[in-house]
DNA sequence: AGTCCAACTTTACACCGTGTAAACTTGACA
DNA sequence: TGTCAAGTTTACACGGTGTAAAGTTGGACT
């Protein structure tokens, strides 16, 4: 793996990371990439076949960089399941705000690239596994509201989880991260338990 | 506006419903939805000058269609809040699978094409005045949870009625419409007024 | 010193999809 | 008969992705 780690591939990930993020994301292209990297368009391709596989790339690198399974340890160390959801809500939301950029770019090229369709199928899947987690945390103490099958709930928490929601909250209708968690976290919390955070 | 009804305009209107619809509508071109309308590609440009204004077009085709103006009258005359959320809720959900199709090509192209982008707005945003309308209709008989305020409520209710999560739910999870609308209608008084539908 | 190699650059080009342009056909209507 | 609108056909410019291949360069090894 390490051989895999030259600067020009990093310097590559960074410039992506850093236009993807930028608001005016819409179309950035390999050339872009390249420039900001300071790189010929063509190393960009030498290091990553596709703009698919360079995108899958990005968003391992941001996980590493965010220690996204540090951020998820907290969650899996809960004594209770009503916790659990408690830490399990609290990491992804604030994961959000640092993949957006990449998010939507993975959102925006699903319908066309099969590989870009299937690497962020995979990343929906391991949250809901998340999800699903914390579901069955809440049925083990019995929170689990009456009449709930834990695949229902696991599907509505997944849904309150996901990127577009959080986009529309927080990029359209300006509200700030706190109100996002604890808007979610209510309506969580009141979906799977039929209690309040 | 009848000068521009010729039977061609429709054929492609229809033919470009019918590929969106279709769930490889992936990558539906100009010239695969010619095709399906029996005319040639020039045909289409004839007609609609780029891609984003026949999807425009196409979307308003399917407003007529469905006659969307009636399926929200019920909800408007609905005599309480609670009553009009509800007709509200039923109203969009139903709605939901007809334009879904149409809705993916929008959301796919709203990255790169203003005109899109600037349509599919509109769209949203005369929904999320249908939501405040409701949501307005609830403080006025006090219905509204405390502490929660109308912008707050409407944005909430927004975020349930999206295109992402109906998607998210029935296509992604397999759920069925009448599923997806009661969990929805659950989640919406739940939050917006602290009862249960 | 000479050579070799990997990483990178430069240049060029094929492919696709959108959109433009213009000449040609056809059928209806006056 | 002539004209006009609506279509067809053919051709092409443009931009973005991805491929191909020849040239450069700096360090490691002998």
């Amino acid at each position: 793996m390490s051989s895999k780690n030259s600067e020009t591939r990093e310097k590559i990930l960074i410039a992506a990371w850093r236009l993807l993020e930028e608001d005016h994301a819409s179309g950035v292209r390999m050339a872009d990439i390249a420039k900001e990297a300071g790189v010929s368009r063509q190393a960009v391709y030498l290091h990553y076949p596709t703009r698919g596989a360079l995108l899958v790339a990005t968003a391992r690198y941001l996980d590493v960089i965010n220690k996204v399974d540090d951020r998820l340890v907290k969650s899996r160390a809960a004594s209770s399941g009503l916790e659990r959801l408690d830490a399990y809500i609290d990491a992804l939301a604030g994961y959000f705000p640092k993949i957006y950029g990449v998010a939507r770019a993975f959102i925006a090229m699903k319908d066309t690239d099969e590989e870009a369709a299937a690497a962020w199928a995979d990343r929906m899947h391991a949250i809901r596994h998340g999800c699903a987690a914390a579901v069955s945390a809440l049925k083990k103490d019995g929170d689990l509201k009456p009449g709930l099958t834990a695949a229902q709930a696991t599907d509505t928490l997944w849904m309150l989880l996901s990127v577009p929601n959080w986009e529309l909250l927080t990029k359209e209708c300006g509200w700030s991260q706190k109100r996002f968690e604890t808007t979610i976290k209510s309506l969580a919390f009141q979906a799977l338990t039929g209690k309040e955070p």
